[in-house]
DNA sequence: ACAAAATGTCACCGTTCGGTTACAATGATG
DNA sequence: CATCATTGTAACCGAACGGTGACATTTTGT
């Protein structure tokens, strides 16, 4: 998924830790930072530090690539075409925050 | 390449820059912000705003995605199951972990 | 070598940061 | 219901932000 705002990234950050089962003071700690912190850029904080952004995405195992996004030709896949996948996780995770 | 530190990404905008012959005062005025902050950026500003980043890299054509780096499963056989990456027993035990 | 362009550095300054601490709200479990 | 864990909110405050504009240095082209 491309991460193109900082709400983006708060979503990603928070749909991380959840999937790790962390909750938001392990992850601060991990990271070096603070709860309050983690919940501002949960919710897309814009001028949340790139340092400590970076910091808290490897103590959740991940790391930012960067995907040029000069247009490109449509590219087909390979094999069956139903290989789109399942995010379980969402799935559990809308479950759960069902009214 | 994998983003990791400030650093990396500073070298990468600049990279990306000078690729599309943009000089540090059209890419900052592209981006919104102001050349100072490029040049500070660019040298791997560890405080610099996710925000203004995110911009700059829109204005380099550019987005960032997150790569996932948690430890994974062993691999399965080819088929519908190969493209599987979700540790079903993990995700449980995160959710018994919420009581 | 020279001029022009690009890059780097500096001081000023109002704004915002992020950690801390405490408390409230929400939610799951029994 | 009561209880506990998790998440959200608030005030305080020293530190750093990022824009501006001027100046210095380096690079580029002729």
């Amino acid at each position: 998924m491309l991460i193109r705002t900082p709400s983006d990234l708060g979503a990603l950050i928070r749909e991380q830790r959840l999937k790790l089962g962390l909750d938001q003071l392990s992850l601060a700690r991990k990271a070096g930072t603070s709860r309050k912190w983690l919940i501002e850029v949960e919710k897309g904080k814009s001028r949340a530090q790139i340092g400590l952004i970076l910091r808290t995405l490897k103590a959740l195992g991940t790391a930012l690539t960067l995907s040029d996004n000069t247009p490109t030709l449509p590219r087909r896949r390979r094999g069956k075409s139903a290989t789109e996948t399942v995010d379980i996780n969402h799935v559990l995770e809308s479950l759960k925050r069902r009214k």
